[in-house]
DNA sequence: TTGTAAGCGTTATCAC
DNA sequence: GTGATAACGCTTACAA
């Protein structure tokens, strides 16, 4: 049916060819098939209620019959926007990223937007320039992890006009699109339990707390609790470190290896107390007889570890799956998405007891 | 200095207008506030030894002064190339995914490519779907797990010249540039520790081996074991399931609730057998007393699990760089990567141990 | 409803 | 060594 059409060409192609070129069928290719403009492919293709029935009909029989599909990169400097949206991360190494990552690409995907992925390793230098590596790339929205960079890099962000959302941290009183929870009250309800179960002298094992909001807030919280507690808060005694079991494992070790040690170990995640756990054993210390230790993520390693781990439950996946849908609505020009605060839930578990009697 | 070629402005600009307008500068901005063509600036950003020390000097200075950054996706229409690097994973919910993925990415990041994401769920269709979505986002290169895909799609990519590398299995046999280790070979090894220890009837939780090589590899390795030690390959109990601790769990139950139940149960990875060895504690039997368990992958999961898992450890880290280094070759159209086999030693803990005696 | 044609911001092939 | 200028493949006013 559209054989009669199939020999129509363009003037821009320089010489006649075989249909059958290795480079990929193009718009042009479509419509001389269909015998229609190459707007009108594209209309079909983008806009298909703004078409005849007929045509609509023809032209996608010519896409189907052409194998046509659609250089984006084309598309992208036509149209001014990618479909693609970017994500910097810390690190995929802690699956508490990796599945918020993965909730927020499935979301992603399912709405035909892609995921362009960089990782800062919790550097603030880094990001910046993962940052500026993936706006230039043409990301059309950007999902951070955090509050804390430098100004001038939302500055930027502004003026190039790309949505950011900010996941893993809520604070209504900052001007930017989030979702997440509040890091510091729910490291404080937390101190406040291992305060309630007696404990007077408290540790901490925090990653670096200088260019990681989450961190110094989870810090901070403790902090509160003491305060409110009535107990000095620089009497917390706290070890940074990276984050792996390993680091855990030593920063435990430094910790309990002055005299007036702490009864309670409080880990800015997860993977900091598993390795604080894997140094008690090894130390001849039962948990959480002679030393409570606390967590923070909630990821699977705290629930299979040997003592099950009490910790705080990071919504990951929610967060994930809200931030991409806030990013795309914003996209869409829709009406603006609110910032989401979701819960941060205690697990109470088996790691946290009062301390033993002097 | 270059402000005597600040009003320079070239024919195809509209209308006079002020330098900072708000959209971002173009080449054709560097050009006029260098005073020189658009050609030149274009060398001097790819190819600068092209071009004489001073004017580069100039042009390097109007870019930083005007804070330019290229267009990417003009650049890839133009050159036919993105720089942009997909991956497509089962899941990053499993960290030996998500931790061989940011080893990988970390090796893009190094070199300016950048990663583009999808995941397939362990869906074959999904899978395919994937593969024609980043393609035609323009990625130059595709990394895959696994070797079983449909003809068609392997003839897709080859058509699109899409260079390809199939990671996390290792087949000389085969066509296509890999870097991973022989998972049934791998397993084979396992089982014949097991076979060793004593066991006789054997169990067995894998994923769904449909569209799954790895999976069937790692069962069909059990199976060869076996029959070298002149164990009926038939009598070994298998148990599909979706890869998840519960999964794990409950697939433990079944295979435990038959008369003439295993003695050793082989798991396809360390989610599934750390998800038996909780049905196992519930159950009340000790590992490895009552029952051996494996698992495969060699996850932190695995280490600090209440018994240390025996296991297969996978090199994650080193196939995603290798997977990136060779790709990134490939493109570089320098000389042809080889394929790689890397080693997949066993981790021989505590969940293995001789059945006891009838 | 459909076609025309002007971009979109680069790269790359020529001349000079 | 540098400058015109034609692609690259698509979107999108504006016309018809």
């Amino acid at each position: 049916m559209d054989s009669h059409a199939a020999h129509i060409h363009y003037g821009h192609m320089h010489e006649p060819q075989d249909i059958n070129t290795d480079a990929p069928p193009t718009l042009a290719d479509v419509a001389a098939a269909a015998g229609v403009s190459t707007a009108t492919v594209s209309r079909c293709l983008n806009n298909p209620e703004l078409v005849t029935e007929k045509t609509l009909e023809r032209v996608l029989a010519a896409v189907d019959h052409l194998g046509y599909s659609p250089n984006f990169s084309a598309r992208a400097l036509a149209s001014r926007r990618t479909n693609m949206i970017g994500a910097i991360i810390p690190t995929m190494d802690n699956a508490i990223f990796a599945r918020g990552l993965q909730a927020f690409q499935e979301e992603l995907q399912k709405n035909g937007c892609t995921l362009l992925v960089a990782s800062s390793s919790y550097k603030q230098d880094l990001e910046e320039e993962q940052i500026k590596a993936l706006t230039a790339r043409g990301a059309d929205a950007l999902l951070l992890i955090g509050y804390h960079r430098d100004p001038g890099i939302y500055a930027f962000l502004e003026k190039r006009r790309i949505p950011v959302l900010v996941a893993w941290a809520y604070d209504p009183a900052k001007p930017y699109l989030c979702v997440g929870f509040r890091n510091r009250d729910a490291m404080k309800r937390l101190a406040e339990k291992v305060l309630e179960a007696g404990h007077r002298k408290l540790g901490c094992i925090t990653a670096e707390t200088a260019a990681n909001d989450r961190a110094r807030e989870r810090v901070d919280g403790i902090r509160d609790a003491m305060a409110a507690a009535d107990l000095a808060p620089d009497t917390l005694e706290i070890v940074e470190t990276t984050y792996s079991i390993e680091s855990g494992d030593q920063a435990f070790r430094q910790l309990m290896q002055d005299t007036d040690t702490p009864t309670a170990i409080m880990c800015g995640n997860d993977v900091l107390a598993v390795g604080a756990l894997r140094a008690a054993a090894d130390m001849g210390l039962r948990v959480p007889e002679d030393v409570s230790i606390t967590g923070f993520d909630n990821i699977e390693l705290a629930s299979v570890s040997p003592q099950p781990l009490t910790t705080v439950h990071v919504p990951h996946r929610r967060m994930g799956q809200y931030a991409a849908q806030a990013l795309m609505k914003v996209l869409s020009g829709g009406d603006v998405p609110a910032s989401l605060e979701l819960p941060a839930d205690l697990c109470m578990r088996a790691t946290l007891a009062p301390p033993r009697k002097p």
